[in-house]
DNA sequence: TACAGTGATGTAACCGGTTACAGCAAGAGC
DNA sequence: GCTCTTGCTGTAACCGGTTACATCACTGTA
């Protein structure tokens, strides 16, 4: 046998399955010795609820779906954390469900439908088209870095632009002005708008920007290095549009006998765990994405409990200036 | 209106909802032109199946549960990566849920029951008593790491104490001899492994044994560090039961001006991503457990396909010697 | 003693799908 | 023209819970 039902509790005890089910959910309204032998006859036949009719009957799973592009790289293993921790505290389980390459990803957006009672999105790559035409309607959806489409749905927005701006002008205050951007893959809307920063940035100290493009993970950041390194006049700063593409770069540099940062700055984005463990520590701007994670879960909690909920959340990245980015000048205060 | 159901789409293409279910789900047997009416009132009112309601109805989620001790720091983070790309390859989605310090943790576990077709558990340090009391029966459940208990459950074991062995091996053949061990939390499986192989291979060498506990926390690893450096016989190696604490360690002993290797070498456990990075590289014992996540998997989705597997696999932790744990005589090869 | 009110328990409908089985029409074979 | 297949479609039961409503026993009161 499978299983046991709450019918087969009912037959056990000999009353009826609304008697157990009452018993079991502790409704008050069941006379003490018939909920006592309920709870035995139930503990005895070693009875589980099934989790699934459950919310089936009550249109209700404490779940939520979450659906990210990857796993790859400390970033949104960070902001799973957060929205781990957030979720456990309020007896929330999470639904994970990848969308490696876009494929078929936003497709499975919709089998999520019945399995979970709200979903969380981050998808800064994906077609706006896509992600309208999927997006489910009548499931509470919290974006995060998404395309501007739904204009009524609860955000987060990054300010990749601003971010990536400050960092530039972190640059030039340490003296550097052959800065060279790293960027992520086109199409990726972070990386799009980190792009747009570099070049506002750069513009209006009248220096020329150079791109060269990255698709945020560790080897485009080594090749990006090569390539730089075989130039006749070198860049003497590397903003890279995320950390691991930086780390990359940096331990490429390290090999070929440049020294970071006396003969090129690096700079990142996100400001991962690794970011301060490497050596020198890399400079990097700070999103908080498990913070942001664990918000979102606290936000879904919110508009499940009835509360409305159509803002978009700012978030300005803090720059995070570590030894990679020291100015010479500023040799000596080096750890 | 919340959502169209089945019987929505049945009424507005005037057919039976058995017809839409077999149209819907290419059973053959509808006649072409029904289905194809189906289709087009189904997709005009945004019909999306309730996957709840399927999956109760065909006793099958396509969802693994995965209970897991905690998403801090890497390690973890690695399991889930591993076990994301083979379910997601597969068309399988993972409901999480931490047992943040165990506390109702298991109970989490029969939580699980009608929501997933298999778990998932890692839970080095579970009660015994606990686990088998709650591990639920007619739910395949892969084990990694957790207490002997259930004969009959697919398991994945790894042998801490020969990685533990091979590492104090290693630091002595390196020419170290005061090898102090800084252990994980009491009543962790995998710590408690680690200190046995610890004092096997110590005693073998004739060297007498101190152990400090930690909790594989990065602060623990610091409190150790300068612990250390007040004695007044130093040590000269410190084998860590993890990475994190031993990078921990390492950042306080060079922050307190000691070098390392040269003045004591450093070693953890688990071969995290991040280990690779600091500098100088941290020796380790590499376990794979993105790998093992990945298999995990695997073995469900047999399982779930017919197989039978009641094996105990047995890890072998692979050693990693990076330069924190050089021999002085090796110097000249160090990066 | 009769009756209203109260609280515990049972019956059955419902959540939204799938599918065994019955029914029915059309074509084949005599 | 009649019966037998064959193949499509509909009816209704089922998955395992929850709960509105009906029922029933019991108590207190007139």
């Amino acid at each position: 046998m499978a299983h046991a039902t709450i019918r087969d509790v009912a037959r056990a005890a000999n009353v009826s399955i609304a008697t157990v089910s009452r018993a079991l959910n502790g409704h008050g309204n069941v006379r003490a010795n018939l909920r006592e032998r309920v709870q035995s006859v139930a503990a005895a036949l070693g009875y589980v609820p099934h989790t699934g009719a459950r919310s089936l009957s009550l249109a209700q799973t404490n779940a939520i779906g979450v659906m990210l592009p990857d796993l790859h790289g400390e970033f949104y293993s960070e902001a799973l954390r957060g929205m781990d921790g957030e979720a456990s505290a309020r007896g929330l389980q999470l639904l994970l469900s990848n969308m490696h390459g876009d494929r078929r990803g936003t497709e499975t957006l919709q089998f999520m439908r019945g399995r979970v009672d709200a979903l969380i999105l981050m998808a800064p790559d994906i077609d706006p088209e896509r992600l309208l035409t999927h997006l489910p309607t009548s499931l509470p959806t919290v974006l995060i870095s998404c395309p501007d489409v739904a204009a009524d749905h609860p955000q987060f927005r990054i300010d990749n632009a601003a971010g990536a701006d400050a960092m530039v002008e972190h640059l030039i205050a340490s003296g550097r002005r052959r800065i060279v951007h790293l960027s992520g893959p086109r199409g990726n809307r972070d990386a799009e708008e980190r792009i747009a920063g570099y070049r506002e940035a750069m513009a209006r100290h009248g220096l020329s920007p150079r791109i060269l493009t990255g698709n945020f993970e560790e080897e485009t950041g080594t090749a990006a290095a090569l390539q730089l390194i075989a130039d006749a006049e070198r860049a003497d700063a590397l903003f890279a549009a995320n950390d691991m593409m930086a780390i990359g770069a940096m331990v490429a540099f390290q090999r070929a006998g440049l020294a970071v940062p006396d003969d090129i700055a690096v700079a990142g984005f996100d400001d991962i765990p690794l970011a301060r463990f490497v050596t020198p520590a890399l400079s990097t701007m700070r999103v908080g994405i498990a913070e942001i994670g664990a918000e979102a879960v606290s936000r879904i909690a919110a508009i499940l409990a009835g509360e409305t909920d159509t803002d978009v959340r700012r978030i300005v990245p803090q720059i995070i200036a570590r030894a990679s980015t020291l100015a010479k000048t500023e040799k000596g205060r080096q750890l």
